[in-house]
RNA sequence: GCCGAUGUAGCUCAGCUGGUAGAGCAACUGAUUCGUAAUCAGUAGGUCAGCGGUUCAAAUCCGCUCAUCGGCUCCA
C-alpha cells in the first residue's frame, strides 16, 4: 500500500508505508530536501523526520518521542563508527543499533579501546556533527553493496548482506560526508541536529550473539535531543546507583557476599534474615490459603535418580557433586526430585488432583563466575518452588490460579511486571506431541486471562515450555522472578499415574512454578525497588526509641519491651548522644518510626513518632502507636 | 566461560617516574545530659586481595590465582 505526499511545489508522489518522508523526499529529490523537511508538515516545528502512517498522514517523528529518540541515537550510532574509523584505522564495523536508553556499535579492531579512548573518538565525533553532513540514502543492488563493502574490508557488512533473504534485491545505505554504511534507515537530516551525546562504556560482545563466534568490542552511549536531557538522564544513573542493592545491602547492613566464604555465595546479617524470615512467612500463609501442602526434600540425592530425570545428562555442568561411601550424589539443582518421590509413595486417584507440593527450597548451581552478581545471580539459592501434579484437563485452571498468585504477589510487594512464553529449545527432552499440548496449554491459558505476552523462541526449560514473569531492577534490568513451567516429561520417566474415573492408569501432567522466584533475587530487586525504605510491614526495623537524655532510659527500656510483646520489631538507641545525631541514624537505616522519648512522653506516659520523611505524627499513647503499626502491617503498607 | 577494567583501614579514596603507608567518615575511650539529619577531645586500626618472580629495595614492575565491577553468552 502506497501513500500519497504533495510536496512544496505541488509536485505529487506516492510511497511505500513505513517509509519515513526523509527518505520518501530523498528517494525522489534530494536538493530540496532541507526546505521539503521545513515545510512539509503543517507549520509543526520540528527538528527530525516525519513518519508515513496507515491513515495517509504524515507524523512528525519528535526528537523527544521514543521513535525520534531511536532515529537520533541510530544516526548517532553511526556518527560514532564514523569518528571510531577515522581515529583507529583498520577498524571493523558490524552493527549499531538503538537500544533503550541509547544506542552501542559493535566494532573488530586489534586492540581494546579504553575509556581514554572515549575523548578522541568524543572529539572527532563533535567535529562531524559540526561539519552538518545530510545523512543521504541510497539503493544499491546487492551486488553493488556487495562490492561497495568489499572493497572497504568490511567483511562483517558484506556477511550481512549476503545472509539476507533471497527475495530482497534492492539494500539500502547512507551517506553522511565521505562515510558511508548499510543500514535500513531512516536517519535524521543531517548531522549537526546532533546536539548531546555521551560515550558511557566499552564492554565484549560475541558478533551474532553467538559465543562461538569472535569477540568484538561494544561501545555504548546514549544521545538525548538536548544538553539537559541528557544530564537528567545521567544523574538518573547517578540516582540508581544508591539504590544498588550491593550497596544498600551493606549500608543497612543486611547480608554479605564473602570473598572468602566464596563466589556466589550469600551471608544473611540479622537484618536481612529478619527480612527474608518475614517474606518466607508471609508465603507459607499464602500457600496454606491456596491448597499448597508444604513438603520438604533432602539437598542431596544419589546420581542415579539425576540420571533417571535427565538432569545428569543436561545439567550436570551446573551441578555440584560429592562422594560418600563410595556412592556419589548430586547437589540438588532444582527440588522436583523429593516432590515426584512424595507423589509416588502412594496410588493416587483422580479424586486427589491436582496435589500442589510447596516447598521453600535451597538449591545449589554452578553458574559462570562471570555471571554472578550481589542477590540476583547466586550459587546457593532459594526458591519458593512448587510443583502441581493434575490431570491434563485441569492445566488450564491450574495456570490461571499461578497467574493470579502472581498477580496478587507482585501487587502487595509493589511491582509492575512483563510476561514471556518461552518455547522449546536446542537441547530439550520429551516428544514433539507433549511439547505441543504443553506450549499451547500455557498459551491458551495466558489468552483466557488476557494477559499480554511475548513469545521467546527456543528459551525454554530443557524439560518444557515455560511462562517467566520478569521485574526490573533500578537500572533497568529486567530479573524473572515468577515462571510456570509445563512438564510431560518427568511423569513419564518417574512412570507417575493415577486411577482414572474409568477405573484405568493414566498419566499426570506437572507444573513446576515459582512466585518471587529466587527468595535472594527477589530481596535484592526489593531493596532497589524502595531504596531501602521497606513498607512497614517488611521493614526489619519498624520503629527506634530515641532517648533525649539518659535519665529518659527507664522509660523507653519499659516502652520497648512493651513493643516487643506486641510483635513490633524496635531497636534502642539509648546512646550518650543528642537526638539530632540518632535522629540522623535512624534516617540513614531508612527506619519507618522514629519515637522520640523525652520528658514530656515520659510524664505523660506516650511515645513522639517521626516518620522518614520528617512528619511528626505528634505525642501518642504507646497503645495507640501499636494499633496504628498493627493497621500498616496489615494493610501490607 | 569470554572481552575489558579494578582490588590500599569497616566505608569513600590519596599515595608522581620502585626507597619501606595517609585523609575524611565509621569504630573505641573520655568529657558533655543535650528535643527532631552529624557535641568536643583523644585512641586504636593496614602481611597494600593471595602466591610467585625481577631488584640492594616492590603497594608501585612482571606472571599466575582469587574476587569484584561493566557487558556478552547463560540463567531463578
Amino acid at each position: 500500500m502506497n501513500i500519497k505526499i504533495v510536496f512544496p511545489d505541488n509536485n505529487e508522489q506516492s510511497f511505500p508505508i513505513g517509509m519515513t518522508v526523509y527518505d520518501a523526499i530523498a528517494a525522489w529529490q534530494k536538493d530540496i530536501l532541507k526546505t521539503a523537511v521545513a515545510a512539509k508538515v503543517n507549520g509543526v516545528n520540528v527538528d527530525l523526520n516525519f513518519v508515513l502512517k496507515e491513515d495517509s498522514k504524515v507524523e512528525p517523528i519528535l526528537p523527544t518521542s521514543k521513535e525520534g529518540l531511536s532515529v537520533l541515537r541510530h544516526s548517532i550510532s553511526h556518527v560514532m563508527a564514523q569518528a571510531v574509523q577515522d581515529v583507529f584505522k583498520g577498524t571493523k564495523v558490524t552493527i549499531g543499533p538503538s537500544i533503550e536508553d541509547g544506542f552501542y556499535y559493535d566494532f573488530e579492531y586489534a586492540e581494546p579501546f579504553t575509556l581514554d579512548d572515549f575523548e578522541k573518538i568524543e572529539k572527532r565525533m563533535w567535529e562531524i556533527v559540526a561539519a552538518d553532513y545530510p545523512f543521504v540514502r541510497e539503493e544499491l543492488t546487492r551486488e553493488k553493496a556487495v562490492e561497495l563493502f568489499a572493497e572497504k574490508h568490511e567483511d562483517y557488512k558484506v556477511e550481512i548482506i549476503r545472509d539476507l533473504p533471497a527475495d530482497v534485491s534492492v539494500v539500502s545505505v547512507y551517506r553522511d560526508g565521505d562515510y558511508v554504511d548499510l543500514c535500513r534507515g531512516p536517519h535524521i537530516p543531517s548531522t549537526g541536529k546532533i546536539k548531546a551525546f555521551k560515550l558511557l562504556s566499552v564492554a565484549g560482545a560475541y558478533w551474532r550473539g553467538d559465543e562461538r563466534n569472535k569477540m568484538l568490542q561494544r561501545i555504548y552511549g546514549t544521545g538525548f535531543a538536548d544538553k539537559k536531557a541528557l544530564e537528567d538522564y545521567l544523574n538518573l544513573l547517578e540516582e540508581a546507583k544508591k539504590r544498588d542493592h550491593r550497596r544498600l545491602g551493606r549500608e543497612l547492613d543486611l547480608f554479605q557476599v564473602n570473598e572468602e566464604a566464596g563466589a556466589g555465595l550469600v551471608i544473611f546479617h540479622p537484618k536481612g534474615m529478619l527480612l527474608r524470615y518475614i517474606i518466607e512467612e508471609w508465603e507459607r500463609k499464602e500457600h496454606l490459603k491456596r491448597g499448597y501442602d508444604m513438603v520438604m526434600g533432602p539437598q542431596i540425592l544419589k546420581v542415579d535418580l539425576w540420571k533417571k530425570s535427565g538432569h545428569f545428562d543436561h545439567y550436570r555442568d551446573n551441578m555440584y557433586f560429592t562422594e560418600v561411601d563410595e556412592q556419589t550424589y548430586g547437589i540438588k539443582p532444582m527440588n522436583c526430585l523429593s516432590h515426584m518421590l512424595i507423589y509416588k509413595s502412594k496410588i493416587r486417584s483422580y479424586r486427589d488432583l491436582p496435589l500442589r507440593y510447596f516447598e521453600l527450597g535451597t538449591v545449589h548451581r554452578h553458574e559462570k563466575t562471570g555471571v554472578l552478581h550481589g542477590l540476583m545471580r547466586v550459587r546457593q539459592f532459594t526458591q519458593d518452588d512448587a510443583h502441581i501434579l493434575c490431570m491434563p484437563e485441569q492445566l488450564n485452571s491450574e495456570i490461571r490460579a499461578i497467574a493470579d498468585f502472581v498477580n496478587y504477589a507482585m501487587g502487595i510487594f509493589g511491582f509492575e511486571y512483563e510476561v514471556e512464553l518461552s518455547t522449546r529449545p536446542e537441547h530439550s527432552i520429551g516428544s514433539d506431541a507433549d511439547w505441543e499440548l504443553a506450549t499451547t496449554a500455557l498459551e491458551n491459558a495466558l489468552k483466557d486471562n488476557n494477559i499480554t505476552y511475548e513469545v521467546n523462541e527456543g528459551d525454554g526449560a530443557f524439560y518444557g515450555p515455560k511462562i517467566d514473569f520478569k521485574i526490573k531492577d533500578a537500572l533497568k534490568r529486567k530479573w524473572q522472578c515468577a515462571t510456570i513451567q509445563c512438564d510431560f516429561t518427568l511423569p513419564e520417566r518417574f512412570d507417575l499415574s493415577y486411577i482414572g474415573a474409568d477405573g484405568e492408569k493414566h498419566r499426570p501432567v506437572m507444573l513446576h512454578r515459582v512466585i518471587l522466584g529466587a527468595i535472594e533475587r527477589f530481596m535484592g530487586v526489593l531493596i532497589e525497588q524502595y531504596a531501602g525504605a521497606f513498607p512497614v510491614w517488611l521493614a526489619p526495623t519498624q520503629c527506634v526509641l530515641l532517648t533525649v537524655t539518659d535519665k529518659h532510659i527507664p522509660y523507653a527500656s519499659e516502652v520497648h519491651k512493651r513493643l516487643l510483646a506486641a510483635d513490633i520489631r524496635a531497636e534502642k538507641y539509648f546512646d550518650n548522644e543528642k537526638l539530632g545525631y540518632k535522629i540522623r541514624q535512624a534516617q540513614l537505616q531508612k527506619i519507618p518510626y522514629m519515637l522520640v522519648i523525652g520528658d514530656k512522653e515520659m510524664e505523660a506516659g506516650t511515645v513522639a513518632p517521626r516518620l522518614r520523611d520528617g512528619q511528626n505524627l505528634g505525642a501518642l499513647p504507646v497503645e495507640q502507636f501499636i494499633a496504628l503499626v498493627r493497621e500498616m502491617c496489615e494493610k501490607k503498607k
